[in-house]
DNA sequence: CATGAATGAGGATTCATTCAT
DNA sequence: GATGAATGAATCCTCATTCAT
């Protein structure tokens, strides 16, 4: 699916609105007025509301895939190294998309079926596959422990980005960090984030 | 406050779907009918639906105030075993209130100002105080290695649990768990995500 | 028809509010509250809302009618001096009950069938029939002048008292009296209301 | 402000529905109903039905400036021909427009702060300052007396013809008038009225 | 005699969508 | 292809009244 200018501005337009107010929370008005198109544009372009979430999904979702199957082939890296651009390449994604990930999570939690929870449900089973096989690799090469819980460590790493971009105003204000702009903030916390990430994972993964 | 039966039912009904549709998702049609009454009731209990999902919120944390103060006074445990304990205690009231922890998730995600976000941050502040306090206690006695980040170590903990609550049916399906009931798989869950915590946070706190 | 203390009270109060927001403007628990009672005893004494109304209107006229009768008899009196008495009367009466000259305004003028406004017709038919008698007791005595028309003569009196209950905070402002309390107001009001409406009529009843 | 067709049958609609049930007595739906549209309509056109009030305020005030300014400048005709002529524009314009007097009535009654009140009350001062300048003139001419106040002039001419609108009915039937048709009356009251203020005013402005 | 609780109807407004142009 | 106008359904809330106690 591709789509034209117009369509990606009131995707993005709706991608911002959806995750400050949620989906119910946002009318076509809002997208419209923000936007600055008119409002049956949107009925006109992606047929219903409905539809222009599962396409703010499809578009952003795009450079979300994890490239997790590449490097599996790849024999130059240790596992280790692997995993640790895994995580880097995971948290710069989202903490650059704060927004999406923030409807993300919001269409999981309220799950309705036949929405668009049902395509991250087949994102995540997909990703768990390639964690699964990296995590065989590194246990085959003698670098990983035994019992490792793959759905645990998925579940760290994306609940330990989650609540930090959930609780950006918390972090700024008990760290006192008000002076930094946002970009500041951004990268102070991507660098914090991966590196705590990195540290993590090397102890549950090697560690007896 | 204190609320009558009929109110307490309203609550209940309303965290529920709340929590499935979210705050904008539900009408006060919705709950007044699978509570079984008038919906005009809504607004002479409550005022409005913005007031009863703050009744909802302050209902539901009434059970969720961490002991840790109470604990901060002991002498006769290790820091480690309090810090265990707090796990324990944690994971035990999300896992069965998987509902109101939803709300919150919502709630804070799309931060309306004014709204019950505020309350939860000033919640998550008081946490944090105690959690330092803890700390503090533990690399006093020698138990705990210098450098560790009491924020980060929140993001942990709860962004994991999150993620297990949010992530239900996926833990269910690559599992294998369907035989599992409701209430077994809660237990499973629960003892599952406590352990592997402890594990972690004792690497966390100790580990040079 | 009796009213009890409590009663009463209620229709104290309704006839102030209906007087600012209008009978549909008012809702019941707005007088109740007001009046510091039960909403239901409204209806419990007054059957319903419309019917309070009327209550209010029965109350308030009882010292509304005008005492013309009684003065038709009287031989010691020119009819001009009659006539002074009864602008007096009338002035005096409604600037000090100017609430309740508000509602028969409104009353009048939307004119509900059935309603209060039915009352007032017959009332005001009532006082036609004795301003009649007296422009005839003026004529026969050679006071007044011929072809005077009593329904013109009853608006000009009725008019410009309404005009100057209506327009109080026109009248406060453009003649620069803020200073003044509102009793001096109204006293001052009165005062000149009444000498203005006298002079008039003099000229009407009795020039050629 | 320009209405489109549409918008100025709401707006007539409004105005009759109004004047008969009073603001508050007028539900948007009545409106709707009334004039064959939908009832979103109203909201879509006004924004509110408090906006759809001032809307009808606003275009029926068009026709409602008294011409004095323009006369003013005038030096063919004698202060008294040009009260006259404004006495006669005065009657008309109201008498042809009672249901939008009622309005004014009602608005100027029930005095909400910041709805349409405040530009009744702008209007009269307005007309007071060319009134005062009429008086001025007359007295400068040595056609009117010392001694007038105008604010009572006005209450004099604005009160007898409302009295004459909200006592149509009254009128009608003490003086045997209903054989007449509605525009029969109208013609009839107005040249009445229209006579009446006339001889009054030319005894308020010249006697001694 | 009095009242807090409860109700169903109706209030104004906003919604996503469709239609005519 | 694009849009302002229009719609019916649904939103939350308030209404006057009644009921059970």
């Amino acid at each position: 699916m591709e789509f034209n200018e117009k369509q990606l501005a009131i995707i993005d337009t709706a991608e911002k609105l959806f995750s400050i107010k949620g989906f119910d929370g946002t009318s076509v008005r809002d997208i419209a007025n923000e936007a600055g198109i008119n409002v049956a544009m949107i009925s006109y372009y992606f047929g219903s509301k409905e539809k222009l979430m599962e396409a703010v999904f499809e578009e952003k979702t795009k450079k979300m895939r994890l490239k997790v199957e590449s490097m599996l082939q790849d024999t130059t890296m240790t596992t280790r190294q692997k995993v640790n651009i895994l995580i880097d390449d995971y948290v710069d994604k989202f903490m650059l998309q704060p927004e999406f990930h923030k409807i993300m999570l919001i269409e999981q939690i309220t799950d309705k079926p036949g929405g668009v929870s049902d395509l991250i449900l087949t994102l995540k089973k997909r990703n768990l596959t390639s964690v699964r096989k990296l995590i065989l690799e590194g246990q085959k090469r003698g670098e990983f422990r035994k019992n490792i819980d793959p759905v645990l460590m998925m579940a760290t790493m994306v609940g330990i980005v989650s609540q930090m971009i959930i609780g950006r105003r918390f972090y700024k204000e008990v760290n006192n960090l008000e002076h930094l702009s946002d970009t500041e903030l951004n990268n102070h916390m991507r660098k914090k984030i991966s590196l705590y990430i990195k540290k993590l994972f090397k102890v549950i993964l090697t560690n007896e």
